[in-house]
DNA sequence: CGTTATGTTGATAGCCGTCAACATACGTGG
DNA sequence: CCACGTATGTTGACGGCTATCAACATAACG
C-alpha cells in the first residue's frame, strides 16, 4: 500500500570520484576552495586563507547523480560535505514503507552532523550533486581551534531547526491545496528571491522542480494522485503554467503566497 | 472555526518574580546554582564553579502558572533560560487562527537563541514551570571565552531538530490513532525511562499528562474530539486506564509502542 | 452551589487516500 | 532516428478517515 523506499541503490558515486581524484593534481586542490562558487556563504567563510588551504588539502569533490543514496539511515558517518550544487533530501522511513522526507539542501547547505556517529535519517541526490566532501576528523580538528567555524556550524543546524519547525506547521494545520503551494512557492523564493519579493506584472518565472511528484508527495504528506490534482487546480486558477520535464512558469507569485497562507 | 490563540494572556509573572527577587539574599544567590537540581544535565553542566558563580551572580529564578506567556512570536528577546522545572511548550499559529506546537521542552532543557534577537515562535507555561533566567548579555559573554558552553547549547539545539523530525514524520505519515498513541508513549518514556525499557508484567504505569485535549490536539495536527475517541480506543484495548486530573495509567507499554507504529 | 472550562460521545459531511485506467516522458537498444 | 519498455504524471470513481457540528457529562474553581 506504501511505495517501499530504495534502499538498495548501490553507491555508485565512488567510479566517478575516483576518476576525478586521478585528474586533480596536487596544486590544484591547494587552490580548488579559493575559486569554489560558495566559498564565502558555506560553513567554510569562516575560515582564513591560511586555514582553507589547509582544509583544502583534504576536501574531495564528489559528483553523484540525481538517487544515489548519500547515506542510509543508521550508517557509521565519517565524512562532512559542503553541498555545492544540486538538491539533497533528507527522510525518514516507517517500518511499513511510509515515508517523510524531513529536509531539503541546497547549496551552500551542510551535511553531516557533530558530535553524532550515526545518521538519523536516509539522505539522497534528489538531482545530480556536486559535494565537497571532508574527512570527520580533519574538519573537527579544524573546529577545535577554530570556535568561528562551530559558530557558523551552529547557526546552519539553527536555521534547520527553523525550518523544520515551520514544515510542522504545515504538515499538521495545513490543507493539500496550500500544502502544495508552499511548496511551489518555497521552491520559487530559492530560484528568484528578488523576483518573489516584488514581481512586476509581465514577469515570467520559470523553474524546474528539483523532486518528483512522489517525493513531492512525501515531503507534504500527501499522495501523487493529491499533489497532481493540486497543481491542476493552480493551474485552472491562472496562478502557474505547467510544462514539460518538471517545468512550471509562475505567472502570479502573489497568488500562490495567498494560497499557500504564508 | 479555529479555537483563537489566546495572545492576550499579560506577562502576570511579573509579581511573583518580584516577590522572590525581594526574599532573595546575596549570599543565596551565589550558592543557588551549586545546589540546582539540573546543574550537572543543563547546559551549565559546563561551567567551572568558579564560572558558575559569575552565572549564579545575575542568574534569576522565575515561577510561572500553566497558561502563562513566556514569548510571543516576534518578541524581542533579551533572555535566556534553563527549565528548572515544568513543561513549556512553543507553538506557531496561521493567521487564521490554525495551531500547531512545535516543540515541547522539559527540565533540563533550555530557551532562547543564540545569534537571533526575535523569537520565532510563541512560548508558554503548560504546567506550572520554574525558569532560572539570564541576561542575554552576561550569558553571551561567559559563550563568548568557554567555547564549551556554546557546544552544550549546539548538542542541545541539535537534539531539537532531531525530535523535530521525527515528530514531522508523525505529522505527515502517522494516522490519529498512532499519533495518540506515539503522544502518550513519548509522555510516559519521559516520566519513567527505565520502566518502558522493560515493563515488568504487572506492574502499573500513571502519569498526569502535561497538555489539555486542545493542546495534544494542536501537538498532533489532529482536533481535541478526535484526541479524545483514540484514547478511549487504547483504554477499550486494556492498553491504558483514565483517571481524573488528567492521569492516565499505562497498563501495556508495549502494546502502546506497537500502536504507535515505534 | 453555580459557573465556566474541559472532556466525551454521536451523527453527518467532506477532504483526501485508494484503486484503476490512461497519457506522456524518458532511456535504451536496434 | 525510431521502436519499445519503463518510469512518471494525469484523471476519474469511490470509500474511509477525520473534521465538523451538536448535545451532554464531568471536573475545576470561586
Amino acid at each position: 500500500m506504501w511505495r517501499v523506499p530504495v534502499l538498495d541503490v548501490c553507491y555508485s558515486v565512488s567510479a566517478g570520484l575516483e576518476r576525478y581524484a586521478a585528474m586533480t593534481v596536487i596544486s590544484e586542490r591547494i587552490d580548488r576552495c579559493r575559486i569554489c562558487a560558495i566559498r564565502h556563504q558555506a560553513v567554510c567563510g569562516a575560515l582564513s586563507d591560511h586555514e582553507i588551504q589547509a582544509l583544502s588539502a583534504v576536501a574531495r569533490q564528489r559528483v553523484l547523480k540525481a538517487g544515489d543514496v548519500i547515506q542510509n539511515a543508521e550508517d557509521e558517518v565519517s565524512s562532512f560535505a559542503n553541498i555545492v550544487s544540486g538538491v539533497v533530501k533528507l527522510s525518514k522511513v516507517l517500518s511499513d514503507g511510509r515515508q517523510q522526507i524531513v529536509g531539503l539542501q541546497f547549496p551552500p547547505d551542510f551535511l553531516g552532523r557533530a558530535y553524532r556517529t550515526r545518521s538519523p535519517f536516509y539522505a539522497e541526490a534528489a538531482t545530480d550533486v556536486e559535494l565537497c566532501v571532508f574527512p570527520k576528523r580533519s574538519f573537527e580538528a579544524l573546529m577545535a581551534d577554530q570556535p568561528e567555524l562551530e559558530s557558523r556550524l551552529f547557526q546552519n543546524t539553527l536555521d534547520e531547526l527553523d525550518a523544520a519547525r515551520d514544515w510542522m506547521l504545515l504538515l499538521g494545520r495545513k490543507s493539500a491545496a496550500e500544502k502544495v503551494a508552499s511548496f511551489l512557492a518555497l521552491i520559487a523564493r530559492r530560484k528568484a528571491p528578488a523576483l518573489c519579493e516584488h514581481m512586476p506584472a509581465d514577469t515570467l518565472l520559470t523553474i524546474t522542480l528539483p523532486l518528483t511528484r512522489a517525493e513531492i508527495a512525501d515531503y507534504l504528506g500527501l499522495t501523487i494522485e493529491t499533489v497532481s490534482r493540486q497543481i491542476g487546480n493552480l493551474r485552472a486558477a491562472d496562478i502557474l503554467e505547467t510544462g514539460a520535464n518538471r517545468t512550471i512558469t509562475v505567472l502570479d507569485y502573489d497568488g500562490l503566497a495567498e494560497a499557500a497562507q504564508l
